[in-house]
DNA sequence: ATTGTGCATGTTAAT
DNA sequence: TTAACATGCACAATG
């Protein structure tokens, strides 16, 4: 049976009953498709090159064939699959009184509430904001030269893989999908145990485990500016000298790296927490090639999870988020799995029993034999482990990054604030990451402030680092839920936990965290033009206070104005 | 007695 | 109510 699988390269989800088609990729808004597996979404030209217009007017599928059932020119990019076949307009389907967002099952990667937690901000309808208003997502894809589908080991063959120009690597909007045959899948089930036996058996999957320390500097750090709607407008933004500010736009930071390419990473189900941000990690094209043995290699994101008490413990089982295993690493259809080998960037080896427990009518996957790996990384609880995968060859990578710090919740907040890591965009939360980690973990951060290495997080960041060797200023900004990381620590760790909970509230945006701050009036400050931004760059760290503006007088006098907190006048 | 293995159960979040 | 998952626990294997 034709089998279509998400477009995703990181995904390889295959649409349920084979058929890509409604129910699997949803339209947000005529300007995505978001597949149920991964969360991917495709901003409107990857749509469109998919249902491509006649100069009829009327529009086909590229690979079914099916035709836009009504013509609707005004519906551009607002198509729906029908289940009886063929192709309507939103508009068409709207006017025949059939619901089509609300009555569509909501992707259940996308359904979850945590959604700070995401890559993308959504909606409330669960769709990503840049989808529905059109813009298009940043979104890099791996080049048809590099990623070979016939090295997805554990996969018979893909169906879909995804022909990029190199040359567009970050610029999705212009770049094309183009889908390969179709070929009958050795369908993996469960129930066909000898297939998957003799899959199995064939696929030992290579994996190689890339550790490398991130060192930050405090003079050194990048911090993100969120909000892309933020135009040529002069924004006061505090910006201690020794602070770098960058746009926040990936493309053009990945642009930086002419020899890295970075896949998208997909989303995913209840573990969608667990999804790496889209700055990936990045290793250095040295690191990469060693891994991989080629420098044209696309490091594809997957999954990371947080090191439970049980994980970290010495029974050596590392358990995996359901929805990633299955996503992410060889189908196994028998209890005992498979082996996987893992090799780190020196070259050492490391032989995990890739397995599961049948649980509940399900399963529950785990990494066996992970202690060796776990001491000699001297990872414990609330230690990250991630996971990405290099294409072409399908090795996949397996990172860590250490707990954050033992730093105070209230010095948390006021550094994550002066770091400039309150930000609207959810993309970038690690200091808020580790305001849930050094509240909630009381426990732990006993056992940390024993450990040297656990005493400095930020010193102490096993992550993935850019080719300048600084580390990636979202590597870590995966929240995960909080009561799931208070769980392991026990009772006495719930007040703190709902500390870190209230201190999640005081989550803001980035304008409104400039509000809070304010410069000494007697500071004259270094305009400096950063792309569309203007930036005031002071000398001085910034005052934390009450809202507060400035304005002007005829004679040229400044005023400082401060709101009250409990009649909300302005006060001079 | 200790350690390893496999499954069961409790907790939590999602539906 | 269901699913995911962290962890408990009984039993087996081993020293």
């Amino acid at each position: 049976m034709a089998t279509k699988r998400c477009m995703n390269a990181g995904c390889m989800a295959v649409a349920p009953g084979g058929e890509w088609r409604k129910g699997w990729a949803l339209r947000a808004g005529g300007f995505a498709i978001l597949c149920d597996k991964c969360g991917l979404a495709y901003d409107q030209h990857v749509f469109c090159d998919i249902f491509h217009q006649k100069e009829s007017g009327w529009r086909e599928c590229f690979y079914c064939g099916k035709r836009l059932h009504c013509g609707c020119i005004a519906s551009r990019n607002s198509f729906d699959l029908l289940d009886s076949g063929g192709v309507q307009c939103l508009n068409c389907i709207k006017a025949s009184g059939v619901q089509f967002i609300s009555t569509q099952p909501m992707p259940k990667l996308l359904a979850s509430p945590q959604m700070r937690q995401r890559p993308f901000p959504l909606s409330s309808r669960g769709l990503s904001e840049e989808v529905l208003q059109g813009r298009a997502i940043d979104m890099t894809w791996i080049s048809s030269d590099t990623y070979d589908p016939s090295q997805v080991k554990w996969e018979e063959k893909p169906i879909l893989s995804l022909n990029r120009n190199p040359s567009l690597v970050g610029t999705s909007s212009q770049n094309a999908l183009d889908l390969k045959d179709i070929t009958p899948e050795n369908n993996s089930s469960n129930n066909n145990n000898n297939s998957n036996n003799n899959s199995e058996s064939l696929a030992e999957t290579s994996l190689s485990m890339g550790l490398g320390l991130a060192n930050t500097s405090d003079t050194e750090k990048t911090i993100m500016l969120s909000s892309p709607e933020l135009t040529a407008q002069k924004v006061r933004h505090f910006v201690p000298k020794q602070l770098k500010v960058m746009p926040h736009d990936a493309a053009k930071d990945l642009g930086s790296l002419p020899h890295m390419r970075v896949a998208r990473p997909p989303a995913d189900g209840r573990g969608r927490n667990q999804l790496l941000p889209r700055y990936w990690p990045r290793i250095t094209d040295q690191e990469l090639q060693q891994i991989s043995g080629d420098s044209n290699s696309t490091i594809v994101p997957l999954f990371e999870k947080v090191m439970s008490a049980s994980d970290a413990g010495r029974i050596g089982r590392l358990v995996l988020p359901k929805a990633c295993a299955e996503a992410y690493f060889p189908p196994i259809s028998q209890p005992e799995g498979r082996p996987l080998t893992i090799q780190d960037t020196k070259g050492k080896e490391w032989h995990f029993q890739f397995r599961f427990w049948p649980n509940n009518n399900s399963r529950m996957y785990v990494l066996e034999g992970v202690t060796p790996c776990i001491q000699s990384l001297q990872l414990q609880a609330g230690d990250t482990v991630t996971f990405s995968r290099i294409e072409p060859g399908g090795k996949l990578l397996m990172g860590f990054r250490k707990a954050t710090n033992t730093a105070t919740l209230a010095d948390s907040q006021i550094s994550a604030i002066a770091n400039g890591t309150f930000m609207a965009d959810p993309l970038f939360a690690p200091q808020v990451d580790n305001l849930q980690i050094v509240s909630g973990y009381s426990g732990f951060l006993h056992s940390i402030k024993g450990r040297p290495d656990h005493a400095n997080s930020s010193d102490s960041d096993v992550g993935w680092i850019n080719k300048a060797g600084r580390p990636l200023p979202n590597e870590g900004s995966l929240l995960q839920p909080l009561q799931k990381r208070s769980r392991n620590i026990g009772l006495k760790s719930r007040r703190l936990s709902m500390d870190s909970e209230d201190a999640l509230e005081l989550k803001l945006t980035w304008e409104e965290a400039q509000d809070l701050l304010r410069p000494p009036l007697t500071v004259k400050p270094n305009v400096v033009r950063i792309e569309d931004y203007e930036f005031e760059e002071y000398d001085e760290p910034p005052i934390f206070g009450k809202r507060t503006i400035f304005t002007v007088r005829a004679s040229g006098d400044q005023d400082q104005w401060i709101q009250c907190d409990e009649c909300f006048r302005w006060r001079r």
